[in-house]
DNA sequence: ATTGTTTGCGAAACCGTTTGCGGTGGATAA
DNA sequence: TTATCCACCGCAAACGGTTTCGCAAACAAT
C-alpha cells in the first residue's frame, strides 16, 4: 500500500510541493482556484501529514507525558481522564507510562520520555522519589514539569495539589458540628507528607473535648484490622483519610454488625467514587482527581506559552454529604 | 538550549555522521576503538537520537492506540495497564484515548491514530457503533485492529474477549451447588450481545426447578431500585451480571438490612476489585481485564510478526469465593 | 516607456537519521 | 611486483514535510 503525499499530489496536479503545502494551510500567497483544486485533491486521497516529518521539520511535537504509580487508581484515572480530554481539545497526544510506586522505574519512564522528545511532563512522583536530578535535567532542556498530587518538597518547581490542609479541617469541623463526642481517626503511613499535613489540620480544628484516638494504616487491610481492634471501645465516627482506608474501615464496621450512621457515623476524605458504593451513601471531603487534572493542564498551557515562573496551586474541596454523619 | 546530534558527535570526534550512527549501533564495519570512542561521548553528552528522524527515515513508528470507552473504568484501567507494560518492555510507545461511547468522538479518534501513524490498534467500540468502515480503512492501510471486550459482529478480524458464556455457566453452577431456591438474577441492557449470551448460558444452566426471577437494569441506579422492589419477594440469592449492577444489587440490600450471607446469598461476575470492597467479600466470576490485556497484547504481537490469519480468542473465567455465597 | 507593486508560484535548503555504495590503505596471495 | 581481499570509513541520497528567498507576470503609477 502507497501513502499518499505531498509530492504525490503535487505531482498529479503539475505543481511544486511547496504549493501544495501553502495550499493545505491556507497561505495568502495561493490563489483561491489553486487552493481549492489541492484540497479537494488531498480531501479524496484522504491524504494525512506525515506527523514524522512535520516534527521533524518544526522540532516541536506536540506530545505530552505522564507519569502515575499506577493507571488503576480511582484517584489518578480520573486525573488522567481530565488531562486526556483537554489534550485532545488542544490537539496535543498524550503518552501514559506507570511508575508502579518503583523509582528505578520512574527513572526509565523519564528516559522513555526524553527519547519521545515530549514537551511537557506531569508526574505524580512515587513513595520513594528522594532524588530529582532526572527532573531537572528535563527544566534544562525546556521541557516544563507539573508535579500533581505527591510533590517533591522543594522550590522552584510547578505544583499542582489538592487542598490537604483544607480538606481536613473541613472534615474535622463536619465532625464538631454534629457534636460527636468519640472519634477513631485513621490516617496513612506516618512518612507521607500528606499524612502529616491532614492529621495537623485534623487535630488542631477538631474540638479539644472531643475525645480522639489517632491511628495509621499503610494499606486497606491494616485498615481493617485497625478498626476492628478500635471499634471495641465504641467510638461514635470514624473518620478516614483516604478511600483504601475507608474500604477496610467500612469492612470491620460490617463485620462488627454496626449499622451506619444510626450505631457509628463515617466520614472520609475522597475522590468522590468509592463512598457512592455503599448504603447510606458515605459523607467525605471531595478531592476531584478530574478538577486537579483540569488545572494541572492549564498550567501547562501557562508553562507553553512562555510563563516562566513557577506556581504552587490547590485546589479547594468542598464537603459532599451522604448519609453517614448524623 | 541545543540538543546533541549526531552531527555534533561526529564533528567533535573529527569522523562522519554515517560512522557515528553505525558504532552507536554496532555495526561489524566499524572498530571497536571507534566504536568506544564514540559511544563514550554519545554517553558523556546523554545523547539521545530524535525519534522524529528515526521514524521518518525508517517509517515505522513503534506506537500503539488505544481506545476505550472511559479510562476510569476498574475494568478497562486494568486492561490498559497490562496492554502499557508490555508495551514498555518492548519498546513500544501507547496513545491513550477515550470514546466515551461515543461514535462521533471514536470515529475522531481514529483519525488522529492514523495522522500518528499507529502501527496498531486496540479498541473497545462503543456501545451504538455500527459501522466499521474506519476500520476496515486502517486494514487497508496495513494496520492491525485488535477489538477486545466490546467486538464487533463481523467476521475476519482480531478479536480477544472474556468467556462470556462460560462465566455465566460457571455462576450458575456455582449456584446449583449450593441447592438454592429461589434466584433473582439481574442483567444488563437487553440489547447488549453480552447480555444476551450471559442470559442464555445462565437460564440454560441453572437448575429447572429452581425459582427464577429476571430482571435487567441498565446502570447502578436502575439495579437499586430493581433490587429494592424485587427483594420483597424473599429471594435467597441475588445473582449480578455485572460490577454496576452489583453496587447497585448490594445498596439495595444493605437498605433492607439484609447480612449477607446469612439472609441472602450473592454472586456476580467482575473484573475483580469491586466484590473486595465489601464484608464479607463477593464470591464473583472472575472476567480480568489484566489478563484480556495481556491476551491482546500478544495477538498483536503476533500481526506485527507478520501473521495475517484472523482469530477469535477468548479467556476462561475463574470462580472467586468469597464470603457471600453459602 | 519606465519604474514600482502586487500576485502567485517554484527552487532549494533544512530538520536528524539510515543506508547503499564506493573508496582508501594495508595485508595477503599469486 | 602486482593483483586480491578485507577492514574501515565517508559521500550522498533518501524520508516528507516547512520555510526563506527569489522571480516572472500582471498591473498601476509616473
Amino acid at each position: 500500500m502507497l501513502t499518499i503525499t505531498l509530492k504525490k499530489i503535487s505531482e498529479t496536479l503539475g505543481i511544486s510541493i511547496s504549493t501544495v503545502s501553502r495550499a493545505l494551510k491556507d497561505h495568502p500567497d495561493i490563489s483561491e482556484k489553486t487552493k481549492t483544486r489541492v484540497k479537494e485533491l488531498a480531501n479524496t486521497l484522504d491524504y494525512e501529514p506525515n506527523v514524522n516529518a512535520v516534527n521533524l521539520r518544526t522540532s516541536k511535537n506536540n506530545l505530552f507525558g505522564i507519569i502515575v504509580p499506577s493507571i488503576s487508581n480511582f484517584f489518578y484515572d480520573s486525573f488522567i481522564s481530565a488531562v486526556e480530554e483537554d489534550c485532545r481539545k488542544s490537539n496535543y497526544a498524550l503518552m501514559i507510562l506507570q511508575s508502579g510506586d518503583d523509582v528505578h522505574i520512574e527513572n526509565d519512564n523519564i528516559k522513555l520520555f526524553r527519547q519521545s522528545r515530549i514537551c511537557g511532563l506531569f508526574v505524580c512522583i512515587s513513595k520513594g522519589t528522594k532524588e530529582f536530578e532526572p527532573y531537572l535535567k528535563l527544566k534544562a532542556l525546556d521541557i516544563p514539569v507539573i508535579f500533581f498530587d505527591k510533590v517533591p518538597d522543594i522550590d522552584h518547581c510547578n505544583k499542582v495539589c489538592v487542598a490537604d490542609v483544607s480538606s481536613a479541617t473541613i472534615a474535622a469541623n463536619a465532625i464538631n458540628k454534629k457534636n460527636k463526642q468519640h472519634v477513631l481517626a485513621i490516617f496513612g503511613d506516618t512518612e507521607l507528607s500528606i499524612t502529616k499535613k491532614r492529621l495537623a489540620a485534623f487535630t488542631s480544628t477538631l474540638n479539644k473535648d472531643t475525645k480522639l484516638n489517632i491511628q495509621h494504616a499503610g494499606s486497606t487491610a491494616e485498615a481493617e484490622t485497625i478498626a476492628n481492634d478500635h471499634l471495641a471501645s465504641k467510638p461514635d465516627t470514624v473518620f478516614c483519610m483516604s478511600d483504601e482506608i475507608l474500604v477496610g474501615a467500612l469492612k470491620a464496621i460490617q463485620k462488627a454488625n454496626l449499622i451506619i450512621p444510626k450505631n457509628i457515623s463515617v466520614i472520609s476524605i475522597s475522590n468522590g467514587f468509592i463512598p457512592t458504593l455503599y448504603y447510606p451513601q458515605i459523607s467525605y471531603v471531595e478531592t476531584s482527581g478530574y478538577k486537579l487534572g483540569k488545572l494541572a493542564f492549564s498550567s501547562m498551557m501557562a508553562c507553553m506559552a512562555g510563563s516562566t515562573f513557577t506556581q504552587d496551586l490547590t485546589i479547594e474541596s468542598i464537603l459532599v454529604e451522604g448519609g453517614s454523619l448524623i
